[in-house]
DNA sequence: GTCTATAAATTGATAGAC
DNA sequence: GTCTATCAATTTATAGAC
């Protein structure tokens, strides 16, 4: 404790602070003034450990994409069946999500508006990509139905992943495991009762841009 | 045209162009100024035809609520077995989506940070109650799989839904109809090439507390 | 490592002319 | 319906003491 009566703050545990104050008002509706309130500091002693408000999201984005690509190397996704890869780095994802919850959040909410942003978005798509050459591959295998586009298909089940963040709050310890393997099911055996044919039509036809 | 060389604005044809500002640069992050030039009229201007910038917001979030809720009192919704119904609000909520593309992405963005974000809010869950209503009616007659929490199932399927506004930009007429039949393809039938089986664990268990 | 005080710029909104 | 000019409040960030 200093003599402040309080344990002085590192970057890090300042960073945690204020990870969950830009996801509760928005990073644009959070002022230095309200960083100071949560973290019962000053404004000025704020700026005693990063240079700006936005160095403070540089490193949580940081944090957030470096959880998010080490899935990508790890024995489970580099090694086995195209499909079992995939549902490794499906798995991970909602995993890493639950374990770097804010700072997954913040990331998922970047819009691209200043330098910091936009460096995000495109390591955001780095591993949007990385994960579509997987889908391809499982497709080609096989080991996935054929007839969905996989780029398509890459965005819809992440899509899917990324949605959690709006609502997943863990309580019990069994939490992440439901969700995780409800989604699991979802995306692999889908949603029909067995036995009940899927009515729509088949879905080949012209890309669609994504912005 | 007014003497001024342009078609004077309207309240909506003012927040369509507001709404768009809004999507790209948050709507915290737009100031008056940056909506003023994004209009090519004054700030002041502005004020003519709304009385606040929470007004702009406001109108904007009526209109996407407006939008999804009608699709739930359509024949479709309300008539045939439950499934059908389901799968209709799953297929008009993407037409929605893509009909008020920028609408919807301003409510789903929606934080709760004042008294208008916390209304919408509040309607939205209303929304996804009545469709959680609908899943778990599909599970009870049989008609969907009855091993998967179906408010959990709500939640991701909507997801996958939502996460649409991250990237959904319709180029050609077909772009619409490959999206919503692959969204119900997967959410239907899943992504498991047929015959092979799906490994994850029974997902049912203790529930999950959304915040 | 934290504070008070303050600077410089930007913000949402208003007044009043045309 | 739009403009210029302006206000009061807030914003990010800095200076300098302890």
């Amino acid at each position: 404790m200093s003599r402040h009566g309080r344990t002085p703050y590192s970057v890090t545990s300042l960073l945690d602070v204020a990870v969950e104050v830009f996801n509760d008002q928005g990073y644009d509706g959070t002022s230095m003034g309200d960083l100071a309130t949560a973290l019962g500091i000053s404004k000025s002693s704020i700026y005693h450990h990063v240079d700006s408000k936005t160095e403070l999201l540089e490193l949580a984005l940081d944090r957030a994409l470096g959880a998010l690509f080490a899935v990508l190397d790890e024995p489970g996704a580099t090694q086995g069946s195209a499909r079992d890869r995939l549902e490794h780095v499906l798995r991970r994802s909602v995993e890493v999500l639950d374990a770097e919850l804010a700072f997954v959040t913040l990331l998922l909410r970047v819009r691209g508006n200043t330098e910091v942003e936009r460096a995000a978005l495109e390591r955001r798509r780095d591993f949007d990509r990385r994960v579509a050459g997987l889908v391809r591959a499982a497709v080609e295998a096989g080991e996935l139905r054929g007839d969905l586009d996989p780029a398509l298909v890459t965005r819809l089940v992440f899509g899917t992943v990324n949605s959690l963040v709006e609502w997943y709050r863990p309580v019990g310890p069994d939490d992440l495991r439901q969700v995780s393997d409800t989604l699991v099911e979802l995306v692999m055996g889908g949603l029909a009762a067995s036995g009940s044919e899927v009515r729509a039509q088949g879905a080949d036809g012209p890309g669609v841009r994504a912005g």
